[in-house]
DNA sequence: TTAATTTGTAATATTTCTGTAACATTAAGA
DNA sequence: TCTTAATGTTACAGAAATATTACAAATTAA
């Protein structure tokens, strides 16, 4: 499933014509002709992102925004406005009152689901990618090979995992704990000091000269990658 | 300071405008006339959104967005594309490779400024909940880093705890032994006079010249962060 | 099998932090 | 003003945490 989408919008004819799109994307897709029963079948629905119209026949589209931006468990719905007007004070009002997006009918399906896409794509960062950078650090995956600089560097399988795991959170700080957990194999016994020493392994191989320290060590706490 | 922005745009113009009215309503801006240069000083400046034009004489908009979208330092770096060409072509791709936003030129600054906000509001929640902020001090508890006036400090691991206290309940007065009971680990016996050495060492790295005092002795009572 | 690489540990060196005591200063009441 | 209790400041000796090194066992490659 690609998500959950909810529309409120009274015109049954754009409801149709965007349910049925959308579904045919692979979204799972509800719908409410009205702001007050839209409401509460939203909540009930937790869509992943709503398609609000602007002018409803009982309450307004801000007003709806303003509802669901106060229940702390959808203070963070993607919302896309759709209205008819053009004038510019409506936009603003409409971005200012909380709406991601906003689109102005009449629309093409296709720039909707364009946007769609977009608004999604920052409310859950799904990661799929195969590289890891940070700063002038870069980890390939499939290919397990580790840059600096665009200079390639060659660490060992142990030093790989670690770094691996580091640039999946940078900046976090995580105690020595927390690392064996992760990055060695389940149910191995290992002295947490041990990872002083590939920590600094790990430092060895991708230090470069005149270049700065990545990993930083917070003292009672443990590394991080800065 | 609401913000830090950076501007790629090559009409100087447009740069100037912007720059100088966003910098009235208080944001911190720096700007580049060109993607590549652009690019690097991004990267150094770490604002909180960018504003990117479409159409840059040496690398699109496009490009840059995608190589900002692998570096995970900016993953999640909001994007507003300002876009001369109204094409529902281009707008589609802009969505797609990532932008968070777009706005068509010749725009106004009231709009500008809307999307801006809004886009800002959605940014991050995640940050803020690791952040203990009071006045100009900051304290992020995961990265384990502190800063007065945005500049970081380097304070050890007991300053550290008994700063995060004081910030979870600023302004209170505690007792020394209130202190000793939380800040330290348990059962440890130590001096309540050593509760002053320590005070003493935060209020050395916390103080800035010029800025003002931040614990406060409350005589025969104990310390509190004002 | 042999050679090369990787890994975990222990021993040692180094750095940083911590608590205390001793002395200095301040505030408040007599 | 003097006295006294509370707090500020400083220096320092352990203590604790981390860095570094060397090495033998384990693993992998040749």
């Amino acid at each position: 499933m690609k998500g959950k989408i909810f529309i409120i919008e009274d015109e049954a004819s754009i409801v149709q014509l965007v349910q049925h799109n959308l579904e045919k994307e692979g979204y799972v897709v509800s719908s409410s002709l009205n702001g007050n029963e839209g409401l509460k079948e939203l909540k009930k629905f937790e869509p992943n992102l709503l398609l609000l119209d602007w002018m409803l026949p009982d309450l307004s589209g801000i007003d709806i925004c303003k509802n669901i931006r106060r229940d702390s468990n959808f203070k963070s719905l993607p919302i896309i406005m759709l209205t008819a007007k053009g004038e510019e004070e409506d936009k603003i009002k409409g971005l200012e009152s909380g709406v991601d997006d906003y689109i102005t009918k009449p629309f093409s399906f296709n720039e909707l689901s364009a946007r769609i896409k977009a608004v999604l794509r920052r409310s859950d960062p799904k990661v799929v990618a195969n590289e890891l950078i940070f700063d002038d650090l870069k980890l390939n995956k499939i290919e397990k090979r580790v840059f600096r600089a665009d200079k390639e560097i060659q660490i060992g399988p142990t030093e790989f995992r670690l770094l691996e795991f580091f640039l999946t959170n940078p900046k976090r700080v995580y105690s020595r704990d927390q690392i064996l957990e992760i990055v060695w194999p389940n149910n191995v016994n290992v002295e947490s000091r041990t990872i002083d020493v590939h920590i600094r392994r790990l430092r060895q191989s991708i230090n470069i000269e005149g270049k700065k320290e990545l990993i930083r060590t917070v003292r009672s706490s443990g590394y991080s990658l800065v």
